[in-house]
DNA sequence: TTCGCCATGTAATACGTTACATGATTGG
DNA sequence: CCAATCATGTAACGTATTACATGGCGAA
C-alpha cells in the first residue's frame, strides 16, 4: 500500500524520502501513517523494481539529498491501482474502543480519565483540520492552477478528518455521561 | 494487541480458538478483525508464556477441541494492559480516502462508481448494527446478571460503529453530490 | 552548548495476511 | 451428493514498528 502513496506523491513531482515523509505528515496524516524507515527502504525496492529511479545529489554544505522520480512504469503502476475500485471496506482497528469494551470491571474514575484524555486529543485534532480548511489547501490551489482539480478532492477527504473528529468527540461526551451516571 | 483480546475473551470463560474467532466476529469486528491463523499461533506462543494452559478434548463422533484457559499471570497481564491508559490517539488507515486523495486525475464516473458501492457497504453495515442494540447484546445482558454492566459497555462500542458507520454514510453523500456537480 | 531540524540509512523484531492442509458431521 | 459449519493447525510471505546509527547547520 505505502508503494502507491509514493508513487502518487512522486506523480506531482519528484521528490527526496524526506520530502515525501513530511508531505504525507502534512497531507493524508489523518488516514495514513508511515514511519521514515519504511519510505526510504520502500523507495529503495521500488529503484530495484525500476518504478522509479534516483539521482544523488551532493550537498555543499547542505545534506545530501536522495531525489527519486517516476519511471514510465511507476506511473502505469499507479494508474493501474487508482482504476481498480475498492470494493470491500477498510478494516478498522481501534484500541480505545477496544479497552472500553473488556471496561466493564475497571476502576471508574481510570476509564472516565481515559476518555477525557482523548477527548483532549480529538479535540485538539478537530480544531487543527479545522484551522487547514482555510489555510494550506486553498493557497496550493490558488498559487498552481494544474493542482485546482486536485486541491478540490483534497478538501473532501479533509471533510471526511473533520467529520470523524466531530464524531469522535461527540460519542465521547455522550460516552463520558454515561458512565458518570453509573 | 491480539494477545490482550485473546486474554479478555478469556477472562470471561474458557474458550478454544474458533470459539473465540466467532466471538471475536460477532462482538468487536468493528473495531478489530484478525485471522484464525493468528490466534491459533498466539494462543500457542500465550501457553509457551504461562499465560494460558489449554486442554486437548478428543470428540468422540465431533471434532477434536483444545480449550484455553486464563492462569494467574495471564489474568494479572491482562489487569495490568486494562490499567495502563491510553495516551495517543490509534492510527486510522483507509484506504478509500488515500485513493480519493489521489482522484482529481480519474474519469469522473469510474470514481462516483466506487464511492456508490462503497456507500452501499457502509450502509449494510450500520443496518447490521442497528438491528444488533436490539438483539444480541440484551440477551446476554438479561439472562446473565453478572455481565449486566459488561453489556454497558458493550453497547457504547456498539454505539461508536453506529455513529462512525452514519458519518460515513452522510460523508460519502456530501462527497458523491459534491463531485457530480463538477 | 544544546536543541531541533535537515537528511539518510540499516537491522531486528513484531505483526498480519494468504495460502496450504486435513477431516468429520449435518442439512438441503 | 454438495455445501456449509465445526475445528485445528503450519508455512511463506509481506508489511510495519522500534531501535540503532550518523552528522552538519542554525538559532536560542
Amino acid at each position: 500500500m505505502i508503494k502507491y502513496i509514493l508513487l502518487g506523491f512522486l506523480n506531482y513531482q519528484p521528490m527526496t524520502g524526506y520530502e515525501i515523509k513530511q508531505t504525507l505528515d502534512h497531507s493524508v496524516s489523518h488516514f495514513w501513517h508511515a514511519y521514515h524507515s519504511q519510505i526510504y527502504t520502500t523507495l529503495r525496492q521500488m529503484e530495484a523494481d525500476a518504478l522509479v529511479v534516483s539521482e544523488f545529489i551532493h550537498g555543499e554544505g547542505q545534506p545530501d539529498r536522495r531525489v527519486y522520480s517516476l519511471t514510465d512504469a511507476g506511473r502505469a503502476e499507479f494508474t493501474t491501482w487508482l482504476d481498480q475500485a475498492l470494493t470491500e471496506m477498510s478494516p478498522v482497528k481501534e484500541e480505545l474502543i477496544l479497552r472500553l469494551f473488556f471496561s466493564a470491571r475497571r476502576d471508574k474514575n481510570s476509564v472516565l480519565a481515559e476518555l477525557y484524555l482523548q477527548r483532549e486529543l480529538h479535540q485538539k485534532k478537530l480544531n487543527e483540520y479545522l484551522g487547514m480548511t482555510a489555510g494550506e489547501i486553498e493557497e496550493n490551489a490558488k498559487s498552481i492552477p494544474e493542482l485546482a482539480r486536485d486541491a478540490i478532492f483534497w478538501k473532501m477527504t479533509l471533510n471526511m478528518g473533520i467529520s470523524y473528529e466531530k464524531m469522535y468527540v461527540e460519542w465521547l461526551d455522550r460516552t463520558i455521561q454515561e458512565i458518570e451516571r453509573l
